[in-house]
DNA sequence: ACTTGTGAAACTTTTCACAGCG
DNA sequence: CGCTGTGAAAAGTTTCACAAGT
């Protein structure tokens, strides 16, 4: 009979704390960088632009990793919670299609924790190239170039009606977690996990703001 | 005595549906060229990636949108999302930051809706180089840009030690809205709105996933 | 004294389920 | 009948406020 509820000892952390880790991360950072050796969670909440009271629930999920009365160590806390985002180590990552925001990522993932180690493109003009750390191959390379670096992390950098093929591409060379920037939702099995970043959709939020703040701005005028 | 209660009629929309409308849009301007006339909420939730309810939900806000019994109008309800979100005329661009992502930006929002008309950078040697539909003027000329343009949203894009005075320059030169892609969280006035683009942050969220998946599969075999 | 860690309240967002209407 | 629009429930997230601990 096979364990169907495995009553895992996992940490089950919320969504939106998982999103603010690597602001704590790169807050505490720039603290130790400072030589600034304890935080408060109201100089923490200041320097990773959060609350106070959420600092402390979001660390609270992870044990009980301050002193009473006194605060957070900076150091042991940014080791602790750059365990949990992996900061430790390297990520290889892989990046299919090198336009310019893919050759943009090349280069500023070149080195840190998470690294693009292997990028393809479909347009033979391109391959052969170098891009930050890497040298394009072909798309249909796309497996191999996986398996020779060992790639876990996936980038999707193609246009729209290239993008759903660069993710079952992906899924069928062994990357489960994948990263978009096509203006496109992607189809892909549930154990697969993308995440999208949409440029187009954040400018339109804006705009959004922007006009709404001007009609209540004309309507004071009426 | 001032009005502190304008009892505004303006929309008062939550800010995840703000978020999906562009989605929605785009949903529609996809079927739209595919033909397709009607749509009901469940056809336009798989084409945006969401749930029926919630496409139902979204769209609420906004009036009564759909026949009951038949579904939406493809063309009309794209049309008035898009005037929601300012799809249907141009916003004026600036950019602060002409290095790989900034140049990639450039030349991606170089038509359509959201279009960058003005980039500086503080680098001499960029200064006069095209980028995309524009040439890079020196970072002191802000204002000047900001003004000769129209623009009203500006994009950050240079490292992280310069983006807080990129943002102070932006706001000094009348820019409202702001989308930082700067790993660091910014001060601004509270008129000012100022979203941010982590690209490191959206990748170690991944990894956080990889992690516990992995430390899943370990306990399993434990 | 000071700051954490956390119950409880408040608020936001999603989902259910069905009345209402074409 | 079929699908929208929406009350109501459920789930998720943030904030308050204070007991607990150093």
């Amino acid at each position: 009979m096979p364990v169907t509820t495995p009553a895992s000892s996992a940490l089950d952390i919320p969504a939106a704390t998982v999103e603010r880790l690597p602001h704590y991360v790169r807050a505490l950072e720039r603290l130790a960088a400072r030589g600034v050796q304890r935080v408060s969670s109201a100089e923490l909440a200041e320097a990773a632009g959060a609350q106070a009271a959420q600092v402390r629930r979001d660390l609270s999920y992870f044990g009980s990793l301050g002193t009473r009365g006194v605060g957070y160590a900076v150091d042991a806390l940014r080791d602790e919670l750059g365990r949990h985002i992996g900061a430790t180590f390297v990520w290889p990552i892989v990046i299919v299609g090198v336009g310019n925001l893919g050759t943009a990522l090349c280069r500023q993932f070149s080195t840190g924790p998470y690294r693009v180690v292997a990028a393809v493109d479909s347009s033979p003009d391109l391959v052969g190239q170098p891009r930050g750390g890497v040298v394009v191959r072909a798309q249909n390379e796309l497996a191999d170039a996986v398996r020779d670096t060992g790639a876990v992390l996936g980038i999707i950098t193609v246009p729209v009606a290239a993008a759903q093929a660069a993710c079952d591409a992906l899924v069928a060379s062994g990357v489960r977690s994948i990263l978009n920037f096509a203006p496109v939702p992607l189809e892909a099995p549930d154990d697969v996990h993308v995440r999208a970043v949409d440029l187009a959709q954040e400018l339109a939020v804006l705009a959004f703001g922007e006009q709404h703040r001007r009609q209540a701005a004309t309507e004071l005028h009426a």
